[in-house]
DNA sequence: GTTGACAGTTCCAAAAAAGAACTGACTTAT
DNA sequence: ATAAGTCAGTTCTTTTTTGGAACTGTCAAC
């Protein structure tokens, strides 16, 4: 599989691997949510290499996750910010801060807390499903195929 | 940034993309909770070198998120089971497919739907607050610093 | 006793990333 | 007017990681 061809895939996984799926995009993500937005900030934080960095700022670009808006002219200069399409992320984000929060977490305890406006709690994020609003357990979900499916022949058993 | 001092960084999300954030891994995990187990099944459906496969596999077995559970003896095999540290993966899983759902599903739909045994119904994820049960917009969460944070020295503005 | 499944390991070539310096268009300080 | 600094990259070379394919070893089935 290479992974130019990856977002050819019937599979909802691998096309999205194939936008966010690298460990710096995942960490670029993340100081997006927390409001980063220029090149020699996310440089600075990250200790990306500047050629990954351009190349993955490019790449999220294309993808419509992020967009270039310019703050200033002469020379022409841009902040990298989510989208909407970027925002709707922020369940993905969430679930990997919550997954790290509970299980690798050091003995200092967790290093960010969120607090949620609406209800002014200190929260963690919960995933529900969407009809009956119970907590969705990895068991209790099962798979179907949808009409974007693989062709009967290739989905095995 | 070295990876192997990535799990040693103050942030919940560095510290999980040190287990899981490459592009196989997830496929990996996916792969998982569609209950696959077995070491050539993994190499026939990803199509990733068994080189690569079996590093992956030995170094989520070492995080703690997969299993090695021997289905026979001599020889002995094994299959990779998800452990329920690697279950709590689940919310980071379907937030990926909710959102290539959404956004990068092709003109065919969604290759796959989920349906919810408690209630019967096809349903989407949702993130929700733990505390008021309303949807998580990224937009309503301010982080604060929590007990494992970083010194402020390098907290940043 | 030959074939085939399984779960890897080993080898080499090719691709990607790290690390550091360089470019170029401007701003601000001297 | 020159010098130094900022921002957003690009261009190099070296090192590391992957890809691709074949090889190993243990057993079961034919």
């Amino acid at each position: 599989m290479k992974w130019d061809t990856l977002e050819d895939e019937p599979c909802s996984v691998a096309r999205t691997v194939s936008v966010i799926g690298d460990r710096w995009t995942l960490l670029i993500l993340r100081d997006c949510f927390l409001k980063v937005r220029r090149f020699e900030a996310f440089q600075a934080r990250l200790g990306i290499t500047r050629h990954l960095l351009a190349a993955r700022l490019k790449k999220l670009t294309e993808a419509g996750v992020l967009k270039k808006v310019a703050y200033q002219q002469r020379p022409t200069r841009h902040e990298y910010v989510l989208t909407d399409k970027g925002l709707d992320l922020h369940p993905v984000i969430m679930g990997i801060v919550h997954w790290g929060d509970m299980h690798m977490a050091g003995t200092a305890g967790r290093p960010l807390l969120h607090r949620h406006r609406a209800c002014g709690c200190l929260c963690d994020p919960v995933m529900v499903c969407s009809e009956c609003r119970e907590p969705l357990k990895a068991r209790d979900v099962v798979v179907e195929p949808g009409p974007g499916a693989a062709v009967p022949a290739r989905a095995g058993s």
